[in-house]
RNA sequence: UCCCGGGUAGCUCAGUCGGUAGAGCGAGUGGCUGUUAACCACCAGGUCGCAGGUUCGAGUCCUGCCCCGGGAGCCA
């Protein structure tokens, strides 16, 4: 008999009759006298597919060698089930393993492990049902992305990951070298002699992609960079990683209005389309993780983000009858504690707050005509906090060059990029928004390290 | 990096006043004609994070270190 191979997912939506191969990793199995029941699942769905196996349908010692963790595939009739819990099952004829388990030692068990616990196995815990749906929308939100911006006309461009400059004099960076540690040469005064090194200076790995973004946006109009980043933070919380992902459009032509309506129906855009794709792995977020997650992202979908300036948020912060650990003042950046009153107490939805004193904010972001802020924009929603930090950019070079000056950076490593704003400068914005943060909006996930396959922390790169 | 909390069986945890190490789950064995985190019975399983110290005696008290979690800072 010809057995058709189907994933899990096709198996559960084959008419009753078809004669299917499935394959998959085994999550559980339930004896009876005279029938065994194993539930294999291989990523393509949340659910799994259920096998019956009667007694005597595969040899014994066949069915002994399906333990739980084991990999197999099983050949049968898809059959209607009698029992609630799934509208179809597999009644087997042939079992073949891959794959056995060992189940004295096989670490994930049926029930419930610590987030914690399956960090330290991450190599297997992406067969867990939690982390299953997570990467699944990790895959679907990655799509979302590209999705959005070429249906914008958007050119996708892919920025080094290696680099010699530092983006904006903000974070640690990781040093690239071929050098020796034990024979580092050194310069007369005792430095590091980087020209003598692969790049003959001194390279890091990226922190952002936007020096370069801009670049090319002042060429192809529109593009957007999504790629990975890394900062060498010694941070210790569960929104840090020392390598992420990071989605970086820059817009040619766009102010800071239409920066900011971009970063609006992006937002919309990207939770619309989870959610109609993964509904089955969001239900279970919704159930099993954080109660709120689907009535946040309906409303985010639906409702229009809040606007206010830096000084209006803190007048607001200011008149706000509650005490705070640190006081708000105009001058200061916004604590987590400001961010999350405004966007979860005071508006109940996302804010994007404008206009920060140029103090506090990068060189490169627009001077305001009160030569006090400058065009920034941070996109806070409730519950993580800052999603999207962006601005329009400074295309006067008299006016960069100063800021430069100002910020202490040295203006001839930023030679190209004053070149920008020499030939052909032209008004433009963008905007950058953290993968593995919207991951976390997303899911409900708590810890950052739960919403990447392999998270890299201090201290920590095991696999 | 700073401030709190934690580390005891494969996992999740309890352990009183300093006096011979406990439970549930999981694994194993047996039972049960259809289970859904199956159920019932039995059973094995320990370098109490590491290193010192106090004590007749330390899982318990003290010191240092390591790791994990929460909060803060920095940020995406």
């Amino acid at each position: 008999m010809d057995y058709q191979v189907v994933s899990v997912k096709q198996a559960l939506s084959m008419p009753v009759g078809s004669a299917i191969e499935a394959r998959g990793w085994a999550r559980s199995r339930r004896d009876s006298k005279g029938i065994t029941f194993i539930e294999i699942n291989d990523g393509s769905r949340f659910k799994g597919l259920q096998l019956v196996v009667e007694a005597g349908a595969v040899p014994a010692e066949t069915l002994e060698a399906v333990t739980t963790g084991s990999c197999i595939a099983a050949r049968g009739q898809v059959t209607e089930s009698p029992a609630a819990g799934q509208p179809v099952e597999l009644k087997v004829e042939q079992i073949h393993v891959y794959g056995s388990a060992d189940p004295a030692h096989y670490p994930l068990q049926k029930k419930g492990h610590t987030m914690e616990f399956l960090r330290e196995i991450a190599h297997l815990r992406a067969r867990s049902n939690t982390f299953g749906a997570v990467f699944r929308v990790r895959n679907a939100l990655a799509f979302a992305v590209h999705q959005f911006f070429h249906e914008r006309d958007f050119l996708y461009v892919h920025t080094p990951i290696i680099t010699t400059s530092d983006a904006e004099g903000a974070g640690a960076m990781f040093h690239v070298s071929t050098l020796e540690p034990g024979q580092f040469p050194k310069t007369e005064t005792g430095e590091p002699d980087w020209s003598q090194d692969f790049f003959e200076k001194a390279a890091y790995l990226t922190v952002s992609g936007q020096l370069e973004a801009e670049a090319l946006a002042l060429a192809f109009s529109k593009v957007y960079t999504f790629g990975p980043t890394f900062r060498a933070e010694n941070s210790n919380t569960p929104r840090h990683l020392a390598e992420f992902w990071m989605i970086e459009p820059e817009m040619a032509f766009y102010d800071l209005k239409d920066n900011m309506q971009l970063a609006e129906d992006f937002l919309k855009y990207i939770i619309a389309y989870v959610m109609e794709h993964c509904e089955e792995d969001l239900a279970f977020f919704n159930q099993r993780i954080e109660p709120t997650v689907l009535q946040t992202l309906e409303h985010v979908a639906n409702s229009s983000f809040e606007h206010i300036t830096y000084t209006e948020a803190v007048n607001l912060l200011q008149k706000a009858n509650r005490t705070w650990e640190f006081t708000p003042e105009w001058g200061c950046d916004l604590q987590t504690e400001h961010e999350r009153y405004l966007s979860e107490e005071l508006f109940k939805k996302p804010v994007i707050v404008t206009d920060y004193p140029k103090i506090i904010k990068a060189f490169y972001m627009r001077l305001n005509e009160d030569d006090r802020t400058v065009r920034a924009m941070d996109v806070l929603v409730p519950r993580v906090g800052e999603i999207i930090g962006g601005s329009q950019r400074e295309e006067r070079l008299d006016v960069l060059r100063a800021r430069l000056v100002e910020t202490g950076l040295p203006e001839e490593a930023y030679w190209w990029y004053l070149d920008l704003r020499r030939f052909g400068s032209a008004p433009h914005s963008g905007f950058g928004l953290g993968f593995e943060r919207m991951m976390m909006y997303l899911t409900g996930m708590k810890n950052i390290r739960d919403v990447i396959p392999f998270p890299r922390t201090p201290g920590s790169a095991e696999f």
